[in-house]
DNA sequence: GTCTATAGAGTGATAGAC
DNA sequence: GTCTATCACTCTATAGAC
């Protein structure tokens, strides 16, 4: 017997892209099953509270991958400047440079967001936390390490927008060299 | 007969709230006949083509909105820096100081982008160009003035984003306050 | 009578839960 | 696969303005 996807953990990547596309309401049963090719009877196995439990398994995989790829990084004490370098690089290849769209960020807009108020606000929260320690480790003032922190993430969020909207991933690409800029300096 | 809403005009405002609150997918009629008030006759009888049409007709209606409070102050080529100083007031009341969220954002993130990928392209291009050529009059470089006008929409959008996630309007105004900062010039 | 505006029962299709 | 609820949508009936 040739099974595509034989644990949860293959079935959330792939349902990570779904509800990315499509959003949490646009994200039918159909759909799920085409794209990870499960019957009900299995996507009802791995997740017996259903759409609610698949968008809480998909939350919960993003976030791990933020926080061993981007926020541990982050911390690093000794090196600011490379936890800043190595989040830039991350995000970058995350969101296949704007081909890709950021599932939180979707959430947070859409009306599914009261259901996953508070996976959606932990993630912000801690990026933005984390980024704005590193700032200060870098030398940045209080109030200006807030600044740079909460205005990079607004960028990037943004940007995904407009990449979108245009069709156009290099409106991300272009972000993420101002964030860069921003950030560790302009080599302009 | 007492109606409650006697034109299509009235209907689109309502439409509107609903759309940006939920998404396409998410606007189901039963939801829009309940913001309305409007039965699905009335409904009918001002939009034959549906959803899609009265999708449409919220997209137009948010455009020509910001086409004569945004759009047509950044093109006064008198005074540059009074258009920008109109946008930015028009859009913070516009979303309500992180409020509101915006519609053709969530539109370009969901699963309804590419029904309406011309009007939101539209959108974006021209808030991104009027914006750029005001920059430019205002004396900036091409390359600094595209990097500002981006980068100013990105700051925008992604702001909302953050302001609905963590469910903190201020996050919005102080994005308001950076984006004037960097494109009238820093009081700091 | 015609025309516009309205309400809402009823349609088949499809949703998610199990 | 089977269930019921809900989906977008159609249609008939009816109201008043002309």
């Amino acid at each position: 017997m040739v099974r595509r996807i034989t644990e949860r953990a293959d079935a959330v990547a792939a349902l990570a892209e779904v509800f990315r596309e499509c959003g949490f309401e646009g994200a039918s049963l159909a759909r799920i099953t085409a794209a990870t090719g499960l019957g009900k009877g299995s996507l009802y196995h791995f997740f017996p509270g259903g759409k609610d439990e698949m968008g809480q398994a998909v939350l919960a995989h993003v976030d791990a991958w933020f926080e061993s790829e981007v926020f541990a990084p982050l911390r690093d004490a000794a090196d600011p400047a490379g936890g800043i370098r190595h989040m830039l690089r991350a995000t970058r290849d995350y969101f296949q440079s704007g081909r890709r769209v950021c599932l939180v960020g979707v959430f947070a807009l859409g009306g599914e967001r009261d259901r996953y108020a508070s996976q959606v606000h932990a993630y912000f929260h801690e990026w933005n936390r984390v980024l704005r320690c590193a700032l200060r480790r870098l030398g940045h003032a209080p109030g200006a390490a807030r600044a740079l922190a909460e205005g990079t993430l607004a960028e990037i969020q943004g940007a995904l927008v407009l990449a979108r909207a245009w069709d156009e991933p290099a409106a991300f690409a272009r972000a993420m060299e101002r964030c860069q800029a921003r950030l560790l300096g302009a080599p302009d």
